[in-house]
RNA sequence: GGGCGGGUAGCUCAGCGGUAGAGCGCUGGCCUUACAAGCCGGAUGUCGCAGGUUCGAACCCUGUCCCGCCCA
């Protein structure tokens, strides 16, 4: 075995392993009676490559599979891609721009083919790339959301929703995005704030006789559909309005003043409001209570259409600037000033959202959301950190209706044909030939497609075979877990919970786990212009700081991005593995929204890796030869450190499943990483030399037999977390016989059964370790060279730790590099000074050692002054608390046992310190 | 405007009633046959601010100031 560990080469390796030996299938035999596991992956977009956004996803997933197919489940975790409407459609019309073309030049149909093409070819590559995490998803059963049982699966449940009245079409204010050319919904929205715009006032003037009326708007252009201006019935300055109308001075139109006092507060602005149905959710509200026309003065691409007279033709920003010049010039301009307001704007295309009249298919949500809102209210599903909970309530109990259709052509088409000859849609699973209601064979498609969101809804059973009640779907369903970013708790989640609900009549999964967003090592998002992203196969393969920069460069970085990346990796990155990455991803808590990567960090698991690693070695050196293998049972060894390094395993195996179970992934990954480190490694490993070399047959046998347990058994629970590495070792360790084949079917470690809880070793062992610590401390405080034996004089009263120390004298000795003499009269530690030269003292509780020759009078003077300082300010808080008769009275018995007994022994340090001082 | 998080060591974060922890960084000493991607030591915090509850508050309550996210 090498002195490092190096990941590449392994990571590849056991994942074509796993893969060909079919341990990632879930099983489908009858016969199989396992409790299932499954857990549907959130699909990545076809279009996509791993970003950390997924690596997280699938280290999260990857870890809650693994443990439970170790713990015995059938377990199942379906991987996919999603068919990502606008984004996909954006790729390939980007494609054909390359070659001159638009997709309108092709056509649909052929549009379409070339978008299967384009996901034949390049689509899909991050399914490929997910396996370099380690994903252990089944991949046999792969899903494409426009699989052809998907698209059945589509239709199914949109006929479905139709016929139940839950589907309609209707025409209303819609989010239009002018450059993607779809409706968005409420959700696709995104709200710029702050914004510095202009607020400008222009006047209308009275039809009849003079006088005017002055409206205020941000979007002056809007004044060309406008079809009413509205004042509070109240306002007396008004009063004059009431009944009137107001002319328009650009198109042929007499607008009427209405009174309405839900729009108009009289206090803000001017009181008058300007009303434009067709182009603002307040003012369409309005109109539809007063009976206003709706004009439309937009076209689908932004600009002005026929109803904008003198203005049709210009963009809609054009159209803004010419309205304000043109109301100028006749005079009617009232002023312009700054104004902070909030854009909306396209998720998609970035683009200012326009409000536009449009017919649309809906999904009424109110009755889908009540037994979604129920499922959660019951603990039917739990939504962990609970935190989202409240959240989850407040979007689905204030839920609009879902527009899901979208003017795209890549994506599900909507099932409904209109008639040419009379007004009925026919709605059907199967392409109809005619017109449902009067026969007649003139019909043709609605020509948009579904939102993406809509198909994805149906994932966790459309992926199991729904509509069909296939075995799949009998024995998977309801799936157990689904684990995601909260960004997408509306957008998916609770969809999800309310098609599950809708057509299932159970819930699609019992937990919701929700994750934080990666962001960079400042907690800045991720970005392609900032120059901030990591990509997960770099950080696993390694990238020079040039590869770096060459790869930002391309993507678009600006040139502070660039900055910082050459400030930030100068050195770019090390090939840490997939397993460093994991742990990192893993370390940081479910409770926080952000997961601030830090590449040092994954530079800790790296070392910790290599850490694991090498205290195998250590492992498999001193078993090799010795006929020793790790037992199925657990080991029941007499010795000190063996009894304590067992009940540390059970501490940590016990805080690990603790974790894993509640979703608390950083904790169970946290105890497993301390208990190999700083117990197996720092302590248990560092004890076993003197034991294994004591010549002592039975010790040995013992140490070996803890040895070679403590170590498989510690891989077997690190596994889900670190499943390369974990293999790699497993695979050399000598085990019992008829061990499986993998350590990925081994069974997961449980504290009761593979460890033992054993206080007593545990106050021993600390004896042992302050004894050792403290030595240790006196060496590198006085310079003492290791070559420089030292010789310890101690005494105790305490008859059990007098014991542990005599029965290990030898690994005291060997630890702390040091010769332990037992003095039998306390007298002499009482006055160190008079029995020993320049001796070093130290106090740790019930025990006192004295180390001559070692000291540095001054240095000496100072440590035990430090120490003093310390120990008198704790014992100020400890006193003053004990002196306090109101926490004698109330405080648990117990808090005030603990308090006497520290007080006690900060006493007892005390004094010796002050004696040591003095005798100095 | 409403809601939800967060403000703890230089940095990133954990702890969420018994008097503060981790990793990285800093620092002194070590190439000790598992590991220098390491080992052995050390230093470092009025736990955002102000009140309150409590025997006891980083932790609970109220107010307040910042920062972030979501919804309207």
């Amino acid at each position: 075995m090498p002195k490092q560990y190096s990941p590449i080469e392994s990571e590849t390796r056991w994942y074509e392993f796993w893969e060909r030996s079919g341990f990632f299938a879930a099983s489908e035999n009858p016969d199989d009676r396992r409790p299932t596991y499954t857990l549907a992956i959130p699909p990545p977009n076809v279009t996509g490559s791993l970003h950390m956004g997924h690596a997280c996803r699938t280290t999260f997933e990857d870890v809650l599979c693994r443990h439970k197919r170790m713990l015995g489940y059938n377990t199942l975790w379906i991987p996919g891609i999603d068919h990502a409407g606008i984004a996909t459609q954006v790729v390939v019309e980007r494609q054909l721009k390359n070659e001159g073309l638009t997709r309108h030049d092709l056509g649909r149909e052929k549009f379409i083919e070339r978008v299967w093409q384009w996901k034949e070819q390049s689509g899909g590559r991050i399914l490929e790339q997910l396996r370099k995490m380690g994903a252990s998803c089944d991949w046999s059963r792969t899903k494409f959301t426009m699989d052809p049982d998907m698209v059945r699966a589509v239709r199914e449940a949109f006929v479905r929703l139709y016929e139940e009245g839950l589907i309609y079409r209707d025409t209303r204010l819609v989010n239009w995005d002018v450059e993607a050319q779809t409706v968005l919904s409420d959700l696709e929205v995104e709200q710029e704030e702050n914004v510095e715009g202009a607020m400008f006032d222009f006047a209308y003037p009275l039809a009849d006789g003079d006088g005017e009326v002055v409206v205020s708007t941000t979007r002056p252009e809007t004044m060309l559909g406008d079809t009413a201006v509205a004042i509070h019935p109240d306002d007396p300055r008004y009063r004059h309005l009431h009944g009137k109308y107001v002319r328009h001075p650009f198109v042929d139109r007499l607008i009427p003043v209405i009174l309405d006092s839900e729009l108009v507060d009289p206090e803000f602005g001017t009181g008058v409001v300007k009303v434009t149905p067709a182009h603002d959710p307040n003012d369409f509200a309005t109109g539809k209570r007063h009976g206003l026309e709706e004009i439309n003065i937009l076209n689908l691409d932004g600009t002005l259409n026929e109803n904008a007279g003198p203005f049709q033709g210009l963009d809609r920003f054009e159209a803004r600037k010419a309205v304000e010049i043109q109301l100028a010039h006749r005079g009617l301009a009232r002023g312009r000033k700054k104004h902070m307001m909030t854009l909306p704007r396209s998720q998609r295309s970035g683009t200012i959202v326009e409000p536009m009249i449009s017919t649309q298919w809906f999904v009424k949500m109110k009755p889908m959301a009540t037994p979604a809102i129920e499922a959660v209210e019951n603990g039917t599903i739990q939504i962990l950190p609970g935190e989202w909970t409240k959240t989850y309530f407040h979007w689905l109990r204030n839920i609009q209706d879902w527009c899901i259709s979208r003017q795209l052509w890549w994506g599900h088409p909507i099932p409904a044909w209109y008639c040419d000859d009379c007004d009925h849609v026919t709605v059907s699973r199967e392409d109809p030939t005619g017109c449902g209601g009067c026969g007649g064979v003139s019909i043709h498609q609605d020509q948009d497609v579904l939102d993406t969101w809509f198909s994805s809804g149906l994932w966790p059973f459309s992926t199991l075979g729904w509509p069909d009640r296939t075995p799949a779907l009998e024995r998977f369903y309801p799936t157990q877990d689904m684990e995601t970013g909260y960004d997408i708790l509306f957008f998916w989640v609770a969809r999800m919970i309310m098609m599950g609900l809708h057509f299932m009549g159970e819930v699609p999964f019992t937990r919701v786990l929700l994750a934080g967003l990666v962001t960079d090592e400042r907690g800045e998002k991720m970005s392609k212009v900032k120059g901030n992203v990591i990509d997960p196969l770099d950080v696993i393969s390694g990238a020079t700081l040039e590869e770096l920069v060459d790869k930002a460069e391309k993507a678009g970085a600006k040139k502070a991005g660039i900055k910082y990346l050459r400030a930030t990796y100068p050195e770019g990155f090390a090939a840490y593995g997939a397993d460093a990455l994991r742990m990192t991803l893993l370390s940081y808590s479910p409770q926080s929204r952000r997961i601030a990567l830090s590449i040092k960090r994954i530079e800790g698991y790296r070392n910790f890796a290599n850490k694991l690693w090498n205290a195998s070695r250590y492992a498999l050196m001193r078993l090799s030869g010795s006929g020793t293998v790790a037992a199925q049972k657990r080991p029941q060894p007499k010795a000190l450190a063996n009894r304590w390094i067992l009940s540390r395993l059970y501490h940590a195996l016990d805080v690990a499943s603790a974790g894993l179970d509640a979703y608390r992934l950083d904790e169970a990954s946290g105890a497993l990483y301390h208990f190999v480190w700083d117990e197996l490694c720092d302590w248990y490993l560092e004890v076993s030399k003197p034991a294994l070399d004591s010549g002592d047959a039975a010790l040995a046998e013992e140490t070996q037999a803890t040895l070679a347990h403590a170590l498989e058994t510690v891989l077997r629970a690190l596994h889900p977390m670190m499943p390369h590495i974990t293999e790699e070792i497993w695979q050399r360790i000598p085990k019992w016989a008829g061990a499986p084949q993998s350590i990925m079917i081994s069974r997961f470690p449980s504290a009761l059964v593979d460890a033992k809880i054993d206080r007593g070793a545990e106050r021993d062992f600390e004896v042992l370790k302050a004894f050792v610590g403290s030595i240790r401390t006196i060496r590198a405080e006085h310079d003492v060279p290791k070559s420089h034996a030292m010789r310890v004089h101690w005494h105790t009263d305490d008859g059990a730790k007098r014991a542990v120390l005599e029965a290990e004298r030898l690994t005291v000795e060997s630890l702390a590099r040091c010769e332990m003499c037992f003095e039998a009269d306390p007298a002499k530690l009482d006055d160190p000074a008079a029995h020993f030269d320049n001796a070093a003292v130290f106090v740790n509780p019930a025990v006192r050692a004295a180390v001559p020759g070692v000291i540095d009078t001054d240095k000496e003077r100072d440590r035990l002054q430090r120490d003093l300082k310390k120990i008198e300010k704790e014992l100020v808080a400890v006193e003053n608390k004990l002196s306090n008769p109101s926490f004698l009275e109330r405080a648990p018995q117990e808090v005030v046992d603990k308090s006497r007994r520290d007080a006690s022994e900060l006493r007892e340090k005390r004094e010796r310190l002050e004696a040591a001082l003095s005798s100095l």
